[in-house]
DNA sequence: GCAGCTCACAAGCCCTGGTTGTGGCTCGAC
DNA sequence: GTCGAGCCACAACCAGGGCTTGTGAGCTGC
């Protein structure tokens, strides 16, 4: 990571964005409820901090050279993202006396829903006032049947009673390590008894990945003893921090680590058989007809996104480490 | 956009994302060159800024709360993005007497060079310097003929000799109109000698945008008079504009009006019979072999990433307008 | 020629965000 | 038990960024 110092904050880039729209820096000053001089200042000292002419300042407006052009279309994508993160605090936040409660699983909180819901305020404005609780999917079904959410989004192949489901999206769970284990030179595929044999870092029991892998596991090796493992953790970071401080081998979900695995942080293990450590990333709500409102609004854009934006977006993600 | 007041800068989530790695605020703050309490400071004003408490600081270090976790997945989503931007500004910048000298068409620069950028930046290190041009896709292929750059991207079918390509991506261009515009309301498919003897907002002549339409346009109806374009545009930001002002219909690239189209701005047009818009985004070099160095590393990930990432990426674009 | 728009320059003010200095707390070593 | 080394928080101080108001200059069009 580690920005240079080349690039202008937030509120320049959204400015800048909007003078380029707007034409003029006094008319993107105005709908920011700023001076044109204080625009004017703001894109000066961006344009010294780029170290690129960005605006072509005429007496008829200012518009973009091209460089401007180009970097208001990345700006453009910065600004997205701070979009979805803006989206998901709204929601954290739960202050406006939300309409809509949903609950949601780590694994599609941290890495779905933020854009579903920057699409839904994008489609119903932003009045609608979205509360989220993230909990583990057997916690976020226990919510929706109680009646304290409306909708829920959990990861894994079970469900209570008194629920009705819609999948949303398929997940894909590896088994990774970091590059010093020794199951990282490994040519040959790693049995599936051993893994079963082996300590993991994984998450607690009641969440859906937790769930998808004792199930794989059982199935694919019954006979194997399996381990206590050597650490149970409730988030997904926090896991993928001890496998890269080099606790053990961890499962996790291909969206959280495929970053990690290109830059060559983790290695992916193969497994030899067929361990089945796909999972389906479903909607659920009361039993009952699907819900109205923005409730439907959300699950539609689930549908519509998860398969074809949510793991791609993924692999954008920069490096942390 | 109008990002709400509850985002905090990128230096404060950059210094978030650091704290949750690194464990402590003052650890954070030695990475930084900052000093514990500013960095504390820091942080406590991002917890009022977001609403919700996101470190757990104990006696022995500071750890994240469960939204905290969360939120700073997210915030990695807008660093990531952030790095590209930033990659891109320093290769547009071009000050330091970089190794790479690289130029693009205006399509590839805005929508997938940052991407191959950044990704560069993390396999080679900071110290590898890219000069970026930004031109059309004729201009392009004559720099790299004249030897000023090392290595071009252009779209468009054709090449002058003296060159060697190798095609990294395809992309779809498509006809798009204001909802406002009849065609928008029209059920049926418009005809392509319709398309070819209205007036649309196009890019100028020697961009390959333009070739590509020209020589479909040409294909599909013969017989068809042409008329001047209603605008000649060099950036396809400013052709988008022109378009949703209601300067007429415009092909435009499919990655940059996937948003528009989504979210109901711009709609697309279909158009009968076999009118072929596809082209090809291609990696080019001086006749030889392929190039060495940084040159054949930014190639490999050029094909690497834009098949998967290119237009996914696009998806998650926020509105604008 | 004036009204209306554009942008730029200058002076002043406030508050953000950094620093140093200090103190409280807990853990681990001796 | 005591001391040192971490960790964090609170307080006082200082500099500079970023905003405002006030002003001027240039082009356009009625």
């Amino acid at each position: 990571m580690a920005l240079s110092a080349h690039v202008p904050d937030l509120t320049s880039l959204e400015l800048l964005v909007t003078v380029a729209r707007v034409g003029s820096l006094g008319g993107a000053g105005r709908e920011f409820g700023l001076t044109q001089q204080a625009v004017s200042a703001r894109m000066r000292s961006a344009e010294a901090l780029v170290g690129v002419r960005l605006l072509r300042r005429g007496v008829r407006g200012t518009a973009l050279t091209d460089e401007g052009a180009m970097l208001v279309d990345w700006a453009r994508g910065v600004l997205a993202a701070a979009d979805e993160l803006d989206a998901a605090i709204t929601a954290v936040r739960g202050d406006r006396d939300g309409r809509l409660d949903v609950a949601a699983s780590f694994t599609v909180a941290e890495f779905l829903l933020p854009g579903w819901l920057a699409r839904l305020r994008t489609e119903l404005g932003p009045e609608t006032g979205v509360n989220l609780v993230v909990r583990n999917s057997e916690q976020v079904a226990a919510l929706v049947l109680a009646g304290e959410a409306d909708l829920g989004f959990v990861e894994g192949p079970t469900l209570p009673d008194g629920l009705d489901a819609v999948t949303v999206a398929t997940d894909q769970l590896v088994v990774v390590v970091p590059p010093e284990h020794r199951w990282a030179r490994r040519r040959d595929a790693v049995a599936a008894a051993e893994l079963a044999g082996t300590a993991l870092v994984t998450r607690e029991r009641g969440s859906g990945t937790r769930l998808v892998l004792d199930r794989a596991l059982d199935a694919a090796a019954p006979d194997t003893t399996r381990p206590t493992p050597s650490l149970e953790l409730s988030a997904t970071t926090a896991i993928r921090q001890a496998v890269l401080a080099g606790a053990g081998p961890a499962v996790l979900s291909t969206v959280a680590v495929q970053d990690d695995i290109e830059t060559g942080r983790l290695v992916r293990v193969r497994i030899a058989g067929e361990l089945d450590l796909r999972r389906e990333l479903r909607g659920i709500w009361p039993e009952g007809p699907v819900p109205a409102g923005p409730a439907r609004s959300l699950l539609r854009i689930a549908r519509q996104r998860a398969g074809r934006n949510g793991t791609a977006r993924m692999g954008s993600r920069a490096a942390t480490a």
